[in-house]
DNA sequence: AACGGACACAACCGCCTTGCT
DNA sequence: GAGCAAGGCGGTTGTGTCCGT
């Protein structure tokens, strides 16, 4: 017995995200908000899983977004806070406005890694990959863990407090 | 021009967390 | 406190495009 799926599959579309299909989301979107995800593509006349419409939204319709190439300095920024952080893309998404945590996480593997392998850093660690010289390690130039964690707690609050 | 491998990115899957009853 | 539903997240896969041969 597994878990039961999130939707109806024999009755959704998968795969690429028509225009219509996104016209159709963002129009709904617009002028009921993001509510319920789950009835949301009823409601929205999409034969589409909750779950894959709010990816959808999150991920490349919202307007807020950035796209396009990422900087160096945001580049910089996601290799600090991944050292901080770990591989916990929506926080390290949170710090960088207008990116998705799963722009940044395609883009980790694909450039980032490359990039700290080419420099002779193990991209999961942060230590050289020739001995682990800890005066080596990539350093932080901001904030401390705890702190990150402080501000986690505070966004956490700060969003339940939006929601009442 | 054709082919195959590498790369980039959109999307899905399944687990975990959270909130409600 | 237990059980369930829904949302959120990270890992992984599928597919289109690019580039070298």
């Amino acid at each position: 017995m597994g878990r039961s799926p999130c939707c109806e599959k024999a009755h959704t579309n998968k795969g690429a995200w028509t225009k219509e299909e996104d016209d159709r989301l963002i129009s709904y979107i617009r002028s009921h908000g993001e509510g319920c995800w789950r009835s949301l593509p009823k409601a929205a006349g999409l034969l589409r899983c909750g779950k894959s419409c709010r990816l959808r939204w999150i991920n490349y319709l919202r307007p807020d977004l950035k796209r396009g190439n990422f900087t160096d300095e945001e580049d910089e920024l996601i290799i600090k806070l991944h050292s901080l952080l770990g591989n916990k893309w929506s926080l390290i998404a949170g710090r960088l406005p207008g990116r998705t945590d799963n722009e940044i996480k395609n883009y980790w593997n694909t450039h980032i890694r490359r990039k700290l392998l080419n420099r002779g850093i193990d991209p999961t660690t942060h230590r050289p990959i020739n001995g682990p010289s800890s005066h080596e390690v990539t350093t932080i130039s901001f904030g401390s863990a705890a702190h990150m964690k402080e501000e986690e707690e505070e966004t956490r609050r700060r969003s339940k407090d939006h929601k009442l």
